[in-house]
RNA sequence: GCGAGUGUGACUGAGAGGCCAAAAGUGACCGACUCAAGAUCGGUUCUCGCAGGAGUUCGCAGGUUCGAAUCCUGCCACUCGCACCA
């Protein structure tokens, strides 16, 4: 018997379950989940496919254990990247259009429309739907919407207006990556080179030469007391330009990179770097210095002058000992200004001097450099001629002072270089303006946020640290931008609402999605949102009625139970949504819990739709049908662990499947006679029930498979063997059959919903009751009596395998009681080391003699091998050895093959009948 | 580099101090059925063993313990994140 044909089942489950998945406010309890929508700009892959179908089996799950359960879906289509995708493909661009012609099979005349941005995410959200109910995701469609449809942006408006209100943001200027040849910010995506480069902000110390200033830069603020001397690299060019209206003496790269800075910046004419060696300039902090040549100097670094501290910089330091070496400026003395544990008065010229550095070439500097920097930055302290503050105070606060009283300003500019983008230029700061900010590091609304995190279940486990660090780390997160789709700030429209920042709680949107569709845009005013999600008074409106039922419906599903999603948006999104609801909800609104996804591999290797490394999920679908994709992908691996889609696997799944479908198939006409190994099965039944019961509820779809599945199915093939043909029983099947089928149903609900009805079930299997197991079926003497039985045969076989002549009879040898009562000791025994002693200390056990001092040493051995709860059962007395064998001599007869003879160990006198244990009795083959 | 996580038999992956030579699945091999193949069913799959046993394994190196895949320390490898990007 093979599976019916699966696109007519599929095709009778999508068209029973077109409209059962729309839940409603009941008096049952909800259970309402969510996961990250999507954008759709390209085809769904398998990877895509877990993370939608993980949540429909819990989806399932909760559903048949009678809650109302609510799983919506839209689509996020904010942003740029469909703009560039366009573009690309407008243009002719061969790659873009081979990913999209070739990988995602977009029929040409559908490729020819999406020169219009809009047009690839109509496509492809229909595309999504389509494989969606192709799955069987239980998804409610009502409540379908996109984040460009006017209703919603009607929503990120009032959002918006409240994160105002709240003072969570803020407008300033902002550095970014810049490309001045694309005239456009930069992501890491964009570079060619350098996507590792941080920002870093300089300070500019403004040295006097002549009447101009020589913009020193560094890092270090706080150490312009020790410096000695500038330095500049003579092969360098540098120029004379009018800054902000005085004359700066910079690198020629420099005075580009200003005027990116908010400067305006002319050249007025160049200077070799050689012609200001030796020239003087003066700080009024440092008084009047020399300035140096140095070859380390890179004209391509900030202003391509540097300050010069020989005590505590070591490049300055060895810079400064080779000049002197060469017997010039003898006279410049290192100042000490830091005092740091572990190091003497010029930390620079120890590290040096420990390393055996011979002279400023040499490769370890950037090493020292890093190693003194942080030494005196964590433990540093200044002397006290120059306050006593610690480095990092005096960083902060000699800065501020630079800045306020001597004209210094900010400078910024990459850790390391070159930063190149795809256009092939090189990439530079720029200072973004009038850029809006979300304070996320605000302290106060991060607390809060931390505060809530903690009430949360986040599964797995491990991710509560990251997500504590991600809210700790996050600094204020620019929110507008000037392309894309999207919606506009309210107050400022020029501006776009960033997709990270107005995707964060659209989960209040869905529980009401289906009626605001049914509203003008213009009239869902924000105090009507006041009142649907935050309990205002309701406003005179004309639709009053509906504005009370879309109240009741929100505070029916908030807040959501859990959010799902993958685990690369924990440092983004997951966090960023957290931010939102506790500044927009009130307490009794705020997420109940997380479960984050680990990523999908093909074949070992990355998924990657750009390497073209990717399976679409609607060709699996195709080819393996969607029960088996599903199967496969809850059952691989847990959620939160990486997978490997392998054809192989995923063709015996279907196998499986196939297995699976025939044992009910088959139960139908099993017979109706019910033997003890009817009554095994059924026990074991409840306790598989019970456990994929609890895997479920924490999310283990893939320890719910082994049990509801894999434990099940050993059990079957138990069952199956120890039926011996001729005698009665096998009926326990029947009953079996009509539990499993539910058990699977959230994991494979097509082939369920068509064996629920043939087996006879009520209604749809995706609403019939989960099962409950039943304490009144378990039997633990039975499950005990039949694992004596499996051990017994376990160990038949591994003799037969050993022994090489071919056997006439077996003899069972039962243990006799003093050999119980030494296993009854040792199994009870609290000091393992002393149980030899005790027990031979006894009179009736010394009389044995070395067959005694042999039983305990082999029940020591044999106890510790044994499952507790055989070893337990069996002291209380609850299985008789002899009874059981006797009562399956049938059984044991057609394992063996030979006949059986059951007989105590002691009555007879074959030396094997000697090792007879309990729990294990002697076996004599022969 | 920084932060988080992971390393188990041919592969996927359970196991979290004595039930462990280590579940389950896959693959491979051997049988049964078949004219044959496939499917299905049964068995084997670290090494040695003509009696149910013994030996060596859980990234590498040490340590704690009567006892370690499991606990501790160090190292190595891989994965994810490190922001204006979905």
């Amino acid at each position: 018997m093979s599976l019916p044909d699966p696109r007519q089942l599929e095709r009778d489950c999508l068209t029973a379950w077109e409209h059962a998945f729309e839940p409603n406010p009941s008096a049952r309890e909800k259970f309402y989940l969510t996961v990250a929508y999507p954008y759709p700009s390209g085809a769904m892959h398998v990877g895509h496919g877990r993370t939608y179908i993980v949540p429909d089996v819990i989806a399932r799950f909760w559903r048949m254990r009678g809650r109302e359960v609510l799983y919506p879906m839209a689509f996020h289509v904010t942003g740029a990247p469909v703009i560039g995708i366009s573009k690309r493909i407008a243009r002719g661009d061969e790659k873009a259009i081979r990913l999209y012609r070739d990988l995602y099979k977009v029929p040409q005349k559908t490729l020819e429309q999406f020169v219009d941005p809009l047009a690839i995410v109509r496509h492809f959200s229909e595309e999504y739907q389509r494989v969606m109910r192709a799955c069987g995701l239980s998804i409610d469609w009502r409540r379908r919407f996109t984040t460009v449809d006017p209703q919603y942006s009607k929503f990120i408006e009032w959002q918006w207006k409240h994160l105002r209100e709240g003072g969570h943001v803020t407008k300033g200027a902002h550095p970014v990556r810049y490309c001045p040849q694309c005239e456009n910010p930069v992501g890491d995506h964009d570079l060619l080179e350098g996507d590792r480069a941080e920002i870093q902000k300089f300070v500019l110390i403004m040295f006097r030469w002549k009447d101009a200033f020589i913009p020193a830069a560094t890092l270090r603020p706080e150490t312009i007391y020790g410096v000695t001397n500038l330095w500049v690299n003579p092969r360098a060019s540098y120029v004379r330009a009018i800054v902000d209206g005085a004359p700066w003496i910079v690198s020629r790269e420099a005075a580009e990179k200003l005027s990116l800075q908010d400067h305006t910046v002319s050249i007025e004419g160049e200077i070799p770097g050689s012609a200001l060696v030796n020239e003087k300039v003066s700080h009024r902090l440092c008084g009047e210095v020399p300035v140096l040549p140095a070859s380390f100097v890179d004209p391509g670094m900030a202003t391509g002058m540097v300050m010069s501290v020989p005590g505590h910089a070591p490049f300055d330091y060895i810079a400064l000992r080779d000049l002197q070496s060469q017997g010039h400026y003898s006279h410049i003395q290192p100042v000490s200004l830091i005092r740091v544990p572990g190091y003497g008065d010029f930390p620079a010229k120890d590290a040096i001097e420990r390393a055996g550095v011979k002279d400023q070439t040499d490769p370890r500097m950037e090493a020292i450099t890093q190693e003194v920097y942080s030494a005196e930055f964590s433990q540093g302290k200044l002397r006290e001629e120059f306050g006593g503050m610690t480095v990092r105070e005096a960083r902060e606060s000699v800065g501020a002072l630079l800045v306020a009283r001597d004209g210094s300003k900010y400078m910024y500019e990459f850790d390391t270089r070159p930063v190149i983008c795809r256009c092939g230029g090189q990439v530079f700061v720029k200072i973004l303006h009038d850029q809006w900010f979300l304070t996320y590091s605000d302290p106060s609304w991060k607390a809060e946020v931390s505060a809530q995190i903690e009430k949360m279940v986040l599964v797995p486990p491990e991710v509560r640290a990251e997500f504590e660090r991600t809210v700790g780390w996050l600094k204020d997160w620019a929110c507008t931008r000037r392309v894309g789709l999207g919606t506009r700030l309210p107050w400022d429209p020029g501006w776009l609402i960033e997709p990270l920042s107005d995707s964060t709680i659209y989960m209040a949107y869905y529980t009401v999605a289906h009626h605001l569709k049914e509203f003008l845009p213009e009239e869902l005013t924000p105090d009507v949102f006041d009142y649907i999600f935050c309990g205002q008074p309701c406003p005179d409106h004309p639709r009053k009625d509906m504005l009370a039922q879309m109240r009741k419906e929100f505070c029916y599903w908030y807040p959501y139970d859990y959010r799902f999603s993958a685990k690369d948006l924990i440092s983004n999104h997951l966090t960023f949504q957290l931010f939102h609801h506790v500044a927009i909800f009130p307490p009794s609104c705020l997420p109940r819990g997380m479960v984050v996804f680990g990523m999908g591999l093909l074949n070992g290797a990355k998924m990657s739709s750009s390497k073209g490394n990717v399976f679409l999920l609607e060709d699996a679908v195709m080819e393996f049908g969607a029960d088996t994709v599903r199967m496969f992908l809850v059952g691989s691996a847990e959620p939160w662990q990486d997978f490997d889609w392998r054809n192989e696997l995923v063709q015996s799944t279907r196998k499986q499947i196939e297995r699976f479908y025939n044992t009910i198939q088959e139960s139908r006409t099993a017979p109706s006679e019910v033997a003890p190994i009817d009554r095994w099965l059924i026990s074991r039944l409840q306790q598989h029930i019970q456990k994929t019961t609890q895997a479920l509820e924490v999310f283990q779809t893939r320890q719910a498979l082994q049990e509801a599945f894999y434990a099940i199915d050993a059990d079957l093939k138990w069952h199956r063997r120890r039926i011996v043909p001729g005698t009665p029983g096998g009926g326990g099947v029947r009953e079996l059959a009509h539990v499993w089928t539910r058990l699977m149903a959230p994991v494979i609900p097509f082939i369920c919903e068509r064996l629920w009805k043939e087996i006879g079930g009520e209604g749809l299997v995706s609403f019939a009751d989960w099962p409950v197991p039943d304490q009144g079926k378990i039997d633990l003497n039975l499950e005990l009596a039949e694992e004596m039985l499996l051990r017994l045969t376990e160990d038949l076989e591994s003799i037969r395998k050993v022994i090489q002549i071919t056997p006439r009879s077996l003899t069972i040898c039962i243990a006799p009681a003093w050999k119980r009562e030494i296993f009854a000791a040792v199994a009870g025994a609290a000091d393992k080391t002393r149980v030899v002693k005790d027990i031979m200390g006894e009179e009736r056990f010394r009389k044995k003699g070395k067959d005694a001092a042999d039983a305990v040493r082999q029940c020591i051995t044999h106890v510790h091998r044994l499952p507790p709860g055989l070893v337990e059962g069996y002291l209380a007395g609850n299985c008789d050895e002899r009874e059981i064998f006797f009562s399956a001599i049938g059984f044991l007869e057609k394992e063996a093959g030979v006949p059986v003879t059951i007989t105590d160990a002691d009555a007879i006198s074959h030396p094997r009948a000697k090792g007879a244990l309990p729990l294990k009795p002697a076996l004599i083959l022969e």
